[in-house]
RNA sequence: CUAGGCAAGGUAUCUGACCGCCCCGGCGCACAUCGCUUUUGCGAGGUGCACUAGGGAGGAAAGUCCGGGCAGCAUAGGGAGCGACAGUUGCUAACAGCAACCGGGAGCAAUCCUAGGGAAAGUGCCACAGAAACGAAACUACCGUGGUGCUUCGCACCGACGGAAAAGGUGAAACGAGUGAGGCAAAAGCUCACAGUCCCGGUAGGUGACUAUCGGGAGAGGUAAACCCUGUCGGCUGCAAGGAGGCAAUGAGCCACCACCGGUGGACUGGUUCCCGCCAGAUUGUCGAUUAUCCGCUUAAGCUUACUGGCAACAGUUAGCGUAGAUAGAUGGUCAGACUAGACAGAACCCGGCUUAUUCGUUGCCUAGUGCA
RNA sequence: GGAGAGGUGCAGGAGUGGUUGAACUGGGCUGUCUCGAAAACAGCUGUGCCGCUUUCGCGGUACCGAGGGUUCGAAUCCCUCCCUCUCCG
């Protein structure tokens, strides 16, 4: 889990991210994101439909486990982008941490997210 | 030993290392605000950060199928309507739940299942088939009368009239009391005996449902998870309930009357089925707030132990414990090891039940059969 | 979290206790017409199991989201479960 001052908050944040953010695609889930020059922080949030899965367990676990790996990366993450990821895909909650991190990692270098110092 | 049945309890992965999240307490630092003070400064509550003690999903948290608490609408009132329930007695805050018992059914038995009031209050329905489907009815076959034919007795034919529900076939069901005897032209509870059903009254037992038994009487199809009748209960909405500023101004809105401070009556609107009753009633400016935040929000019909009462469900007393409270939503991630296995699954105001999903394993009792002693 | 509505063939959609495997519309297939196509017209068109049959096919039976119950009889009435959709700040 990430701090609370890294999360979402309320539904029209939300809805600027969905109008005004550009979308990297990959197999199993997408990512939208875009700038936000009025905050210090960068925010993130993780969006499983009830459609991925029925159990509220397996969605659980496809949070944390992408919000774990977002955690590893934050001393990348400089500027203050707002992050959505929406999951697509149940197989993102069984396939090895490992590949989710490669997965997840090459998505937001795409997206020009992460700094290398 | 085999087969079967019942009851009760446990468990819900664990251990270590590293990195993290939420709540609450302590302490320190920083920031802005307010108050006191001439100032330095002191105090208050707030926010953020660092360190640190402690706590952090379930037996079903699920489905939302019932019942309550709580909140708002009158301290929730009366009638109609609508809905739910249905053996008895008890338990409970309450229930459609639970316990014990009664009746019915299944099983050799242990035991299990049971929406189990009323069809002699009324209405409806009973397709197809069948002569006829519910205040009965005569198709075939039967009996009598009548007519015709033939050689008398008698037989055959006709089917006009009458008798008759015993036989046939159809159907889920055929008038709804079985067996035997008498009876008759042929028959039939038409009559009798025995057995059985229902109703009324009595006696004995039981708190009661009911059981046993005695007397008198009756002949009544099924369906109420069809309408309905009887009895009992239920007001409606649901935490997305509901609540949380300051100052000033106009005016107590419409109609009638008393009358001119004000009061009475009526109309209208709202309180989410209708009627009665009850209650309330308008508008503007400005500061603050800007779709949010805070409260409700976790001590509760609470859990455990011992004793007492009760067949039991449960109740009472004593002692101990203090038990998640998030808000885009906290319990996680990676690695290593252990055991045989590790499933179903994530709190969202809170409880009591029911139903459904599901891992591993324990204990006790009972029944039937077979073998041995 | 709370409150409600629905599930019938390939799709839509009637049927609300009795000859309904199921009306009607669309889709699909075949034929007529045409040089060819469209339109029009005519006919056919669910699945599983069992039996008969050389084949074409014929007959029986089950299925209206799943399971159970009431009833002589259930797509329809009742109960439990599954799925889909809508509304409430």
């Amino acid at each position: 889990m990430i701090k609370k001052q890294h999360r979402f908050h309320g539904y029209n944040s939300l809805n600027f991210v969905y109008r005004q953010g550009q979308t990297v695609r990959g197999p199993l889930s997408s990512i939208k994101y875009t700038k936000n020059p009025r905050r210090q922080h960068y925010r993130a949030a993780v969006v499983v439909s009830k459609k991925v899965h029925k159990s509220a367990v397996v969605r659980n676990r496809i949070r944390r486990r992408i919000y774990e790996v977002i955690r590893q990366l934050e001393p990348k993450i400089v500027e203050p982008y707002d992050i959505v990821i929406t999951v697509f895909h149940e197989n993102i909650a069984t396939i090895p941490s490992d590949e989710l991190h490669k997965l997840l990692y090459a998505q937001l270098s795409q997206a020009n997210i992460l700094q290398n110092k």
